[in-house]
DNA sequence: ATTACATAGTTTGTATAACATAATATTTGG
DNA sequence: CCAAATATTATGTTATACAAACTATGTAAT
């Protein structure tokens, strides 16, 4: 589908990013948040979310950092970075855009008066 | 993103489902219908559209016939079967799901008050 | 008439998204 | 002490969506 696809297929790091863009944040923690803020509809298993992470990482979108808690336990914090505002920013705007479309196509069906 | 992510991969299967559920249609139509019904947002390449028919079609949620314009010019035309209507009220389902999820996640910035 | 473009469909190869699953290791509750 | 929850890493699989190349016909313009 055009550049929306990419949207689509990428609907998990325009999450992740949003859900970034309140705070910063660690792997599991995050996975807890999406389902929490979703209404425990979106959830992202760790197959999915963690390499996410490292893939968001790679490509500057997000800075991670390590922390130990009370005895060694490790945590990777994530938080996002000015270049992943710039790009959550677009995603957002093309998320409205499809967002349009899909209303278009399955009109009262999804969108009910 | 557990069932979702299979409609949200899955968004172009729908898509198809949704606009054959009115009537049937050739491929290269449909593939126009796609983007005249979203308001040129939604777009399917060749290259996907085609095979997906084909694997819509192997899987009985739509059924194929070959049908020849003035002079061998060959089409072949494709409606939905009750299993597709099933389906596609299934997945209409999951949409608004997801779409609940997504307002949960994005608020106002994504849908305005 | 020839060129060019739109129509119509098939096929191949590629990138990568999302997933399940297994492995490793720590913390907390019973 | 054992089980469950926490926390991360790594491997392999499936399927989407895509571009691009290919075949072929219909039509409009030059």
């Amino acid at each position: 589908m055009k550049f929306e696809a990419q949207l689509l297929k990428g609907i998990a790091p325009v999450v992740v990013l949003q859900i970034l863009s309140r705070g910063e944040m660690y792997g599991y923690e995050l996975g807890q948040a999406i389902e929490r803020r979703s209404g425990e509809i979106l959830t992202l298993g760790k197959g999915t979310l963690y390499p996410l992470l490292y893939n968001l990482e790679a490509k500057k979108l997000i800075r991670g950092r390590w922390e130990k808690t009370s005895s060694d336990r490790k945590r990777r914090y994530y938080s996002i970075t000015s270049k992943g505002r710039t790009l959550l920013a677009e995603q957002r705007e093309q998320l409205k855009e499809l967002n349009a479309g899909l209303k278009l196509v399955f009109g009262r069906v999804l969108y009910p008066a």
